[in-house]
This record gives C-alpha cells, sequence and structure tokens, in this order.
RNA sequence: CGCGGGGUAGAGCAGUCCGGUAGCUCGUCGGGCUCAUAACCCGGAGGUCAUGAGGUUCAAAUCCCAUCCCCGCAA
C-alpha cells in the first residue's frame, strides 16, 4: 500500500523505518515544523525529518495540517495514512483522504491512558504492563476501534525514554501486522470499551517537584515517570535538584519526609520519605550536567539532617 | 541576535570580583596500622587552567577580545 507517515519525536523514528523497510510504500513524510531558537539561535528538525532526510523520503511540514495540507495530502493518492506521536489534532477532511482512512499508533493499552504523556503517566501509576494499540484515528483523541494491541512486562526500573523505546519497538511490529491486515481485508475493529478509559493530563514542568510524603515507592515510580522530561526535582540548600534516578533503600531507619539520613560520597544519599527511604542514584545540580550521586557529593557537601524540599 | 550558568589532574569542585609558586575531596600507585571497617596514618604519580604562538602587563587560571563545546530557563 502507499502511505502516508506522520510522526515527530524519537518514538515514531523506528515504526517510520519498519514500514519503509516493507513492502509497503512510504509515498510522504509529515512532520511538525522546525523548532527555531533552540538554546543559541539553532534550528532543530525532528527526529522525524532527520530520518526522512537520511532516507530520501519526500518531507512535508505544516504549522497546521488541517488548514494547510489537504489539497497536497490528497494529490498523493496514497492508500493510508499512519500516525505515530505526530503532535497536532486532525480535523475531519484529513481523516478522509486516503480511501483506507488513517491508523494511530498510541504507546498505551487503550482505553487506559488517552491523550499526550501515556507512558509517564502508566508509569508514574506504577503500572507494570504497558504496550502499543494500533487503532483508527476518528476525531475524538484516541477513542477510534483497535485493531492491534500488545503489551509488555516491565522490570519496574525503566524510565520513560526506556519504556518508550521498547514500545517505539513494539509498535514498530505491530504496524505491519495492522497494514497487512488492513491491505487483505481481515483487519477487526473493535470498538473501546468507554466505562474503563482514562484520559492523561498533560504534564509541565512543576508536575515534578517531589512530594517526599508520599510512600518511597511511588516517589520512585514518579521519578521514572517524569525522567527525562519534564523532569523529578526537589530543592536543597544549593538550589533546585533534579533527580533522574532513584533506588529503594529498605533499611527499617525512618526520619522526617525528605529528611537526609546519609551523605556521604560513598555510601551515597539517602533520604526518607513518608514509608521507606531512597537512595538518590543520579542526580543534576543547577547549572550542572546529570552525575551519579557520589560525584556530586564530591563538590556538594550536603548535610545529613537537612530536609530537601523545603 | 531570547535570558542565564559553566569548561582547572581519571571524577566532582574551590581559586577568577581584588593578576604574583596550581588547591580540596575522591580515585589511582607505594607503604603502614587494626579483630574489624565504603575506617585511619604516611608518601608518590598525574595539569598546555576549553581553544587562539590573540590583546593588556614585569607577571594572566584570574583582566580584555574572538571562537568552539556543555548545561539550565524559556519554547
Amino acid at each position: 500500500m502507499k502511505v502516508i507517515f506522520l510522526g515527530t519525536p524519537d518514538f515514531s523514528v523506528n515504526i517510520l523505518e519498519s514500514i519503509v523497510k516493507s513492502h509497503h510504500e512510504v509515498v510522504a513524510v509529515v512532520t511538525q515544523p522546525d523548532k527555531i531558537n533552540k538554546r543559541g539561535n539553532k534550528t532543530v528538525f525532528s527526529k522525524i525529518k532527520e530520518t526522512a532526510l537520511k532516507l530520501n523520503l519526500p518531507l512535508l511540514q505544516y504549522e497546521n495540517i488541517s488548514k494547510e495540507g489537504f489539497d497536497e495530502l490528497k494529490d498523493l493518492n496514497a492508500d493510508i495514512m499512519v500516525t505515530a506521536a505526530y503532535g497536532q489534532i486532525l480535523k475531519q477532511n484529513i481523516l478522509d483522504v486516503c480511501p483506507k482512512g488513517i491508523i494511530n499508533v498510541h504507546a498505551s493499552l487503550l482505553p487506559k491512558y488517552r491523550g499526550s504523556s501515556p507512558v509517564q503517566w502508566a508509569l508514574i501509576n506504577g503500572e507494570t504492563d504497558v504496550g502499543v494499540t494500533i487503532m483508527q484515528t476518528e476525531l475524538g483523541v484516541d477513542t477510534g476501534d483497535i485493531i492491534l494491541q500488545k503489551s509488555i512486562t516491565l522490570d519496574g526500573n525503566e524510565n520513560t525514554v526506556e519504556t518508550l523505546e521498547k514500545l517505539s519497538l513494539l509498535g514498530a511490529e505491530l504496524i505491519l501486522e495492522a497494514l497487512d491486515l488492513i491491505e487483505s481485508g481481515t483487519a477487526n475493529y473493535i470498538p473501546q470499551n468507554e466505562n474503563e478509559a482514562t484520559k492523561c493530563k498533560m504534564l509541565t514542568k512543576q508536575d515534578g517537584k517531589i512530594d517526599w510524603t508520599k510512600k518511597s515507592l511511588d516517589i520512585k515510580n514518579f521519578v521514572r515517570g517524569m525522567t527525562p522530561w519534564p523532569g523529578a526535582f526537589t530543592t536543597c540548600k544549593f538550589g533546585v535538584l533534579k533527580i533522574l534516578k532513584v533506588g529503594l533503600n529498605n533499611v527499617e531507619k525512618c526520619g522526617k519526609p525528605g529528611e537526609i539520613l546519609v551523605a556521604h560520597p560513598k555510601k551515597g544519599l539517602t533520604i526518607s520519605c513518608k514509608e521507606g527511604c531512597l537512595d538518590l542514584l543520579v542526580v543534576q545540580g543547577e547549572n550542572s550536567k546529570a552525575m551519579d550521586i557520589n560525584s556530586y557529593l564530591l563538590g556538594k557537601r550536603l548535610t545529613v539532617g537537612e530536609i530537601l524540599g523545603e
């Protein structure tokens, strides 16, 4: 089939490459406009744009695909469109561009975790199974009929990037299956159970603040989900402290929420939570790179008894 | 021209404002001590202080100029 692919971040890349390698033909790639003014004035291409350039695929970028894209897309005479984390909500005219419609690769086990950051929320909520769903795209966000779905089990330590990488590979397999089913006319379209549907809230920077009055496992999962964006953080006497990785510490002794129980370049940094304790493993101070806790403590001497997050 | 922080030993930092012998913690190597330790003691090696045969100066890690790279915020 002739496929128009719409995607933007890392998650989309494996999926695009998978389709390119298959017997289906990618007739165009659509991605978000270049971001200008990243840090020092440089424009930044999306991962999918880089991939499309590398593979010499025709590339289209729209500020607003629903307003600008219809004619150009229609002229491609594609059979189907595939979206994977494209980043724009499609209006009905775009949904009608191709005879076989448009399908979406969503990184959750729909109907749970509809919306924009499904993996983050799944990790924050401590889900042990996550997955990918291929579904028909319709006007509602992630509400369309399900074509294929597959789950994987996590070991409980992955953060968002690591999970997305796994799901991206899973999605790359599933999309080919789905395309083949559709091509042969044997795809089953299963409506979602609305009673089980959940929608995720968009994350913001402020959501990353760690609440030390939670249980240690909940905070660990919170850090996993928030890493690397928007990032989990707390504060210490040196200012904002980003926390990228933590480990559970099963000592029985506990202090006040946020209290530093151990702070030593060789013993690490142990923080008390409401229940249980956490060892901070990878942190990032202000204006500094992420580093393991031992290195951090060599330069920044935190003291036992200090309360983080105040 | 978006705003700001930074580049000093293998690692993390101080020193820069106010120029004057390159410092701290850790690691590493050698030795010692202890029933014992992520412990302690003694000693050593390891630096073109990001780059520029740049500028100022008797003298530059430090002041001035230019470039490269990294990070945070904002998107």
